[in-house]
DNA sequence: GTCTATAGCCTGATAGAC
DNA sequence: GTCTATCAGGCTATAGAC
């Protein structure tokens, strides 16, 4: 109170620190919708600027360049696709349970988010490769669930097979092959519509089938 | 020999004709090639035409608009795709292995030709929609691969619910998966290498044992 | 942080001469 | 069927004033 130039608490983060923040988000948050509504590739720093309300040059005060805003959809994706699916897996059982409730809130989270998810797993802008730390989420979601993999495998859930890379990148198969052909053929369907979301159980059917518990 | 101009039978098809048809057929190839360089958005009558050895302007003397490019790649791409497939299919014994060796000969046509796999599987182009006589070939695929299931049943060698709309469409996503995974993370590596195409025995393994013989 | 102005590209498509 | 010329527009990015 004596030299304090105000009577709050000093904000860790100043008022104009948090309103670039928020631009920043606003960007991304644009960036995104034009990725879904123009296709992956129809992102462009001019209809970016135009729907923000500015000219073009005034977004390099927040972005170096288009890849780079390309980078920040990308990493916010990742982050929040991880997110979800920890708290989903967290929220279950250890082992399968875990592994099908985690992976169907990522599918959701995917299915509800098409353009990042396309960015993601298709590669579809071959000029944009993310930075090594945009991907570090990536190598977590995979942790996690070899994790639940090991889990189930420990709760003779699962059988000694299901704890190997092939199993994971099998799964890997069946996760990517619903959600590609649910945003291709069915884009307009919610999870749990259409032709291939309500076929999610059948992919645990067949895995568990294929990496059958030994006892 | 009395009146014809030369000693020659009258060519079905002319000379022009046969030229132009080899133009068009010139042009689709440097296409596709321009999508696998510089992925599928990347097509550009400019640089077509660059290629081609002629200006912009000629290209409309075969092809209305960019889309019609776009188009005849598709239509190529999937008629060859449905020749091979139909010749592995036609050459192995009815059932199971008809619909194993279509599958493979498929996948691995489609992994050499990446750019029309994306075009058909993924739709990154938002503005071309494929003319409904360009589909033509994917409903007959579908049809060899339904009867390819129903023989199978009938030989006993899958189950009653192999014969159902709900394998195929879970078929399409092993294939599908495998294929995307195949190509968006080992891109460089040829069938039967990297971490994908070696499973696609085991997808056959896990949709014997989804759907498996009575006896 | 915003703008204007501009450089230096690219694109699809058309008109009309030859 | 080829070309030149052109339209009408798009884009990323930078320089520099305010």
């Amino acid at each position: 109170m004596s030299s304090a130039p105000n009577h709050d608490a000093p904000p860790r983060i100043d008022r104009r620190a948090q309103r670039r923040l928020d631009t920043i988000e606003e960007i991304i948050d644009i960036a995104e919708a034009l990725m879904t509504e123009e296709g992956v590739n129809g992102l462009t720093l001019s209809e970016v600027a135009r729907r923000l309300g500015v000219k073009p040059p005034s977004l390099y005060k927040y972005f170096d360049s288009l890849l780079d805003i390309y980078d920040a959809v990308f990493r916010r994706g990742q982050q929040a696709n991880l997110e979800i699916m920890r708290a989903a897996m967290a929220a279950a059982a250890p082992g399968l349970p875990a592994l099908t409730a985690g992976l169907e809130a990522s599918c959701r989270w995917s299915l509800a988010h098409p353009a990042i998810t396309q960015l993601m797993f298709w590669r579809p802008v071959p000029s944009f490769e993310p930075r090594p730390e945009s991907m570090a989420p990536s190598s977590e979601m995979v942790n996690l669930q070899r994790q639940a993999l090991t889990d189930a495998v420990s709760l003779g859930q699962l059988g000694p097979g299901a704890d190997t890379d092939e199993a994971l990148f099998f799964l890997s198969i069946l996760i990517s092959g619903l959600l590609g052909q649910a945003m291709a053929n069915d884009p307009d369907e919610p999870w749990g519509r259409g032709r291939f979301t309500p076929l999610f159980p059948l992919l645990f059917n067949a895995f568990t089938k294929l990496y059958p518990p030994s006892a």
